[in-house]
DNA sequence: TTAAATACTCAGGATTCCTTAGTATCTAGT
DNA sequence: ACTAGATACTAAGGAATCCTGAGTATTTAA
């Protein structure tokens, strides 16, 4: 029974921009440099889910909102990504436009 | 150690904005109905965290994208709910305005 | 004030994850 | 082509977390 969860494709395509190794990754997260590389590759391949703390510290680590990891809609992740690039005034100037819709 | 997840706080809000208890909630997003009550209540107490599947269903039920659930910024969870009841054009016109910023 | 609905809790069996130890594969240098 | 080191990946079992079942509190409405 393999979940379809969002965050193993988010997590290398994010990785892989970086330019760094699983392992590399994990410690940035702050995991153990002898588990590191296992639990990454785990996350990456499906085999098993990161609770949301480790999520949260991969999100830092990586430069983008924790939510981006769970995003299913492509177009939705992109927003997300954009949005957490912002400086704190833009992101209040772009979040009163939106009421008009 | 309570981990800071947003769920609990997500689920409480879009259960009582749709005026339904913890026990229906579950019910509706597939859960037998004798664990129900149990098992919502853990996840708006946060006592524990349910899987990406579950947390799917209860977006479908709730009418939000899944990653709303996990969104930890207020703004940012707001936008991620405007958008998910976007027609697909505006969901294109809506992409297009952010990257202006 | 009572019954029913709702919210909430505990404990243990069920499930999933993290760690350890290791194998497979890729890459760069000679 | 060969080797060494880096990187990717996997199995298995102990550790951690969740789900189930059986309740107890609390709120609501008659």
């Amino acid at each position: 029974m393999t979940e379809r969860i969002p965050i193993k494709k988010r997590l290398k395509e994010l990785r892989t921009d970086e330019g760094i190794s699983q392992k590399k990754l994990g410690i940035l997260a702050g995991i153990d440099e002898f588990s590191a590389s296992a639990r990454v590759n785990q996350y990456e391949k499906g085999k098993h889910v990161p609770d949301f703390a480790t999520v949260k510290r991969f999100a830092k680590v990586l430069h983008v909102p924790t939510c981006y990891f769970y995003a299913e809609n492509d177009d939705l992740a992109k927003i997300i990504k954009i949005f957490g690039k912002l400086s704190s005034g833009d992101k209040i100037k772009f979040t009163k436009k939106l009421q008009s819709f």
